[in-house]
DNA sequence: TGTAACTGCCTCATATCTGTAGCACTTGAT
DNA sequence: ATCAAGTGCTACAGATATGAGGCAGTTACA
């Protein structure tokens, strides 16, 4: 159990401040190497070992917290785009614009599972929801529907992870168009038919 | 250095097999989780620990030719696409296919750099290959472009990657089909201009 | 059938990572 | 200024992975 939850006391400005350094820097290394040791994370955010098992019970929790802080930062994404309610068009270019700089805050790779059963919820919740939005562009005919079931759901991760770090030149918002135009129009020049 | 590099004399039948067994394993387990422990690949691979390392000087050195197995498989699939003088339609296709094939085969993820400077260099070489293609293709008109430089290099790979696994259902050149029309005229509806 | 190659099993040393403990010290809030 | 919260450092035990040695037993090939 990671020991920031349930913390109700007061707590000093920059022992936050060190914790917030932990997670992210955790999550750079993680998403580097998925074994990157505790005391590899911790000299890289430049505080002892010890420290990070004061707040983390182990390093399956730092794990853990590292993914709930990426979860939440999804769930915002999600709710941002209103991806049940807002024009398809609209919602597809948020949640892409959105994901590219979570991935950028938090490049951790998700799909490895985690024991944590709240957290394997949490995954199966934002699955279902990006399945359904895929379900509802295709009815309201913005995607094909003569492909694969599930191949713009399996394609889409990867896509935003690689506009993510491939595209570091441009911000968010303009690797988002990259990503929109290429994965609804193709990479392909269109023929005259 | 690996064992078997520069062993001339005999070696038995049943020894080359249990040595096919222990790279094909190692390469599926090693996908899954990349640090997956030498015990544990030779138990999936039926076979003894030792008998591992009778063949491969270390860990690495069988990661190393896990990897040096799957650039065969893509060094094979380059030449019989004929990248660099083929129509870049057919070229692409027979790429695609080949690849595809070589992902479910050797699904090990090069991208984690290995210390063997030889593999590198075999790596970049490949790179280079399909970069040189997949320009030769934007000039010949079948790509767009517009694109930011690299994009279409930066997603292939993943791409390739998940119609390996995702369209399992699928043979390597169904799968093929998949890819090479959603990468060309992408997954949205065709809009009437 | 005999021989050489090969394997499985048990063992061992070494290294590394995890998680914990105690103590001196620094820093932030009041 | 004082006190409590927090940190860095050193050290330690336990677990686990890496390689290597030895030996009996088995299997392919002549």
């Amino acid at each position: 159990m990671c020991y920031v939850k349930g913390y109700l006391g007061r707590v000093r400005a920059d022992a936050t401040r060190n914790l917030e350094r932990v997670l992210s820097t955790g999550a750079r290394m993680l998403a580097d190497d998925p074994s990157a040791t505790v005391a590899a994370i911790a000299a890289a955010a430049g505080v002892d070992r010890r420290t990070v098992y004061r707040r983390f019970a182990s390093r399956e929790d730092l794990m853990a917290a590292v993914y709930a802080a990426r979860y939440d930062a999804v769930e915002e994404v999600i709710k941002a785009a209103r991806l049940h309610e807002a024009p398809v068009a609209v919602a597809l270019h948020l949640y892409v614009e959105g994901i590219i700089a979570v991935n950028r805050k938090w490049p951790v790779e998700t799909s490895r599972m985690l024991r944590e059963v709240t957290l394997r919820e949490r995954r199966r919740r934002l699955i279902d929801d990006v399945d359904a939005f895929l379900q509802r562009a295709t009815d309201e005919g913005l995607l094909r529907s003569d492909l694969p079931p599930g191949w713009v759901a399996t394609v889409l991760p990867p896509l935003l992870e690689q506009a993510a770090e491939g595209l570091s030149e441009l911000s968010a918002a303009q690797a988002a168009d990259v990503v929109v135009d290429t994965l609804l129009r193709g990479v392909g020049v269109p023929r005259a038919r």
